[in-house]
DNA sequence: ATAATATATGAACCCAGCTTCACCGTCAAT
DNA sequence: ATTGACGGTGAAGCTGGGTTCATATATTAT
């Protein structure tokens, strides 16, 4: 095998095309989500014909998964390393928040493909009910901030962060909590006692002793 | 007209129906995802021929719409409720954790479908796929509930909630911030300074004078 | 140059599944 | 009993779009 110093030329056009299938079906999905995108769109964003992604894919299920797969490798990849470095769990802690930002941000493609695995996307209907949906959602969430600011103004809160983004927040945490409870109702219930979460936004977590 | 109590008994029947026609579409897309959810199915499982179906929906999309508008009106009308009732600002966050775990618990279906719109849904393949990137992030929460541990034991970290439910809480946290900026790039974005997110944890949302 | 082989093409095929509609069965009124 | 109206029925039609494959083109070997 000629494969001495790589690849033969080949193997990596070959994966060269791979990859702009790849591209073009990642912007498409992203764009519309997985039903809404037809492999002959996919194929003529991608300029080959049909004939040709079922050459490299068996079918669009497998153009898919594969897609996903290998993004999602990349993303938690990052992430672990970044927990790995930093001297102490602060810094840890920052480099992961920094990562997970930027390893995001860096395709915002992959990051709503990413979402609507794990925590789920429009799969759009040209929008009417999403839209409302979202704006009664905002509604409640606005509603939501001006109770933070509220307790803040009353001095009952810190002014840790802005209202809004404290409503976005809370909002947030109860949503991750309620995923957990989705997924496996027995282990992970939702708590009971509404201070289980509000004493992670209540409480600080850093020991204050080092500071005062 | 008779209405003068309400409803004839016709209407009340097809009243009835039409709860009887969600229901069952309700169980099958929560359960498998709109596009992989037929109105056979949906017929099938109301127990009405399909053409029956269209006597009260014009098309597929058109019952998944009424469906979802109505369900979360509801949810959303509850939440507001539970923000305007409480003294102080405590219980109202207090009131507010409380109903959105309740109101969503009460019936599960909706749980799913309602952060299928919020914040996305599973769409599944059978999904190997999804498990398998499930258990990536897993490996990763994993990771961080360790920094957490690591943390509280070197007493960096006060012990305001398990390592584990810290992780969930700080990856909640950041997919929440990140929906934000998806959502609107330019006003919100994703901050640069990781420490605007990890203040939320670290700083004491409650001013702790009246305690201490 | 020519043959042999590998790769690309896209029109045609085929089917899942949404929608329609001609036909029942039921019940109230006559 | 007969009629009419209305709700329910489900086989058949139609279509979007995933998949195939005979053909065309490019590449390599002789």
């Amino acid at each position: 095998m000629k494969q001495s110093q790589k690849l033969s030329r080949r193997e990596r056009d070959k994966l060269r095309q791979r990859q702009e299938i790849f591209a073009a079906a990642l912007e498409l999905f992203a764009e519309k989500g997985y039903h809404n995108v037809s492999v002959n769109e996919i194929a003529e964003r991608a300029e080959f014909a049909v004939g040709t992604l079922y050459k490299f894919f068996d079918n669009k299920e497998s153009l898919y998964k594969s897609l996903m797969r290998e993004r999602a490798d990349r993303v938690h990849q990052a992430l672990s390393k970044a927990l790995e470095e930093g001297d102490d769990e602060i810094e840890k802690l920052r480099n992961y928040v920094r990562t997970k930002g930027s390893s995001f941000k860096e395709d915002a493609p992959v990051v709503r493909l990413y979402l609507a695995e794990t925590r789920g996307v429009n799969f759009n209907f040209e929008d009417d009910l999403h839209n409302d949906i979202r704006k009664q959602y905002e509604k409640v969430q606005q509603k939501l901030a001006v109770v933070f600011k509220h307790g803040i103004q009353k001095k009952l809160f810190n002014k840790i962060a802005e209202p809004y983004l404290l409503a976005v927040t809370l909002n947030s945490i109860i949503t991750g909590f309620l995923f957990l409870w989705l997924e496996q109702p027995e282990e992970n219930m939702y708590p009971e006692n509404p201070n289980t979460i509000l004493d992670i936004l209540f409480k600080g977590l850093l020991a204050d002793s080092p500071n005062a």
